[in-house]
DNA sequence: CGGTTTGTTCAATTCTGACTGAACGGTAGA
DNA sequence: TCTACCGTTCAGTCAGAATTGAACAAACCG
């Protein structure tokens, strides 16, 4: 029966890693979190290091990134002189905000470069400039409804245990 | 001013560029979209490869896989022997509908992964079943909030095409 | 027919960044 | 103090993807 549940764990790890990687992020940093989810529990440094493979050293940064983050948080628990990690409950709406932001962002940096040159380049680049805010509004539009959608699973997941149906 | 233009242009396909590698496309796929954004009419292949500084090899590969997703269409100039490639209206919205079924996929995935645990593994799975299946309800939900993104977008950029038809 | 242009393919190359593993500093207990 | 353990760091390694470039086939024109 634990081989079951293994397996399970393995194909969630398998295909979380997968999709992690597929976003530009790395494999081991979605396992992390696959992991926490799977188990429902903390984790300690030196479990994480084992369940995944990977060495310390992997562990390490990739906690810390995760961390700074703010998807993962790191617990002392008193007695143990490990590190233990627990997901923090918004963890998925935090992803998405990061989301949301880096999209805003890349919006508003298309807009200055249209506003540099409308402001130095008269109007041969009009047509160009129109088309650039066009594009950066799209972005603004995604970040919108992403942040909207965060919003909307934060207050889902908050203070909620899991199991209870978000449906 | 052609200048003050060329270098908006450069700024614009170096950050486009950025952001397709950080979401884990290749950075020319990236800037083959901005630079037909930005010119704002159909390019021919060898255009592409010149003001992008790439191979014809990357422009082939690239295109194809554009076209295969929908973005671009390849059409064909009377008299001229070179392809020439448009963005397709809805460009951003395809897009937008490729992430959404890729996060719908990912969620049932996980239900797989759920219903086989919970079929086979009797109870002992059953704490992390639940987990499980909200995870997966999160995917499903972003996937829900982008499709609708989609739709909207696709409303607002399908009606600037004089004449346009449906489908 | 040859010569030119064009797009595709694929083996080779380059490049990026994930990952490792060992060295290091810090901490707690004996 | 010494020892054992723990997490961090970083130079080195490795894998996979992106990109190149040359070979190739097709279409066109003289």
């Amino acid at each position: 029966m634990t081989d079951h549940i293994s397996t399970a764990q393995q194909e969630f790890l398998a295909l979380i890693g997968a999709a992690s990687e597929a976003e530009g992020k790395s494999r081991i940093s979605g396992q992390i979190i696959a992991l926490l989810v799977f188990e429902g529990r903390a984790l300690s440094f030196g479990e994480l290091a084992v369940a995944l493979g990977v060495s310390r050293g992997s562990i390490s940064t990739n906690t810390r990134t995760l961390e700074a983050r703010g998807v993962l948080a790191r617990v002392q628990r008193s007695g143990e002189r490990q590190d233990y990690f627990e997901l923090v409950d918004v963890h998925s709406a935090t992803l998405l905000r990061e989301i949301s932001q880096r999209l805003d962002r890349t919006g508003t940096g298309i807009e200055d470069i249209c506003a540099r040159l409308s402001h130095s380049g008269g109007d041969s680049g009009h047509g160009a400039c129109a088309r650039l805010r066009d594009y950066a509004a799209f972005h603004h539009i995604v970040a919108k409804a992403i942040a909207t959608a965060s919003d909307e699973i934060e207050g889902k997941t908050a203070h909620l245990r899991p199991g209870d149906s978000v449906e």
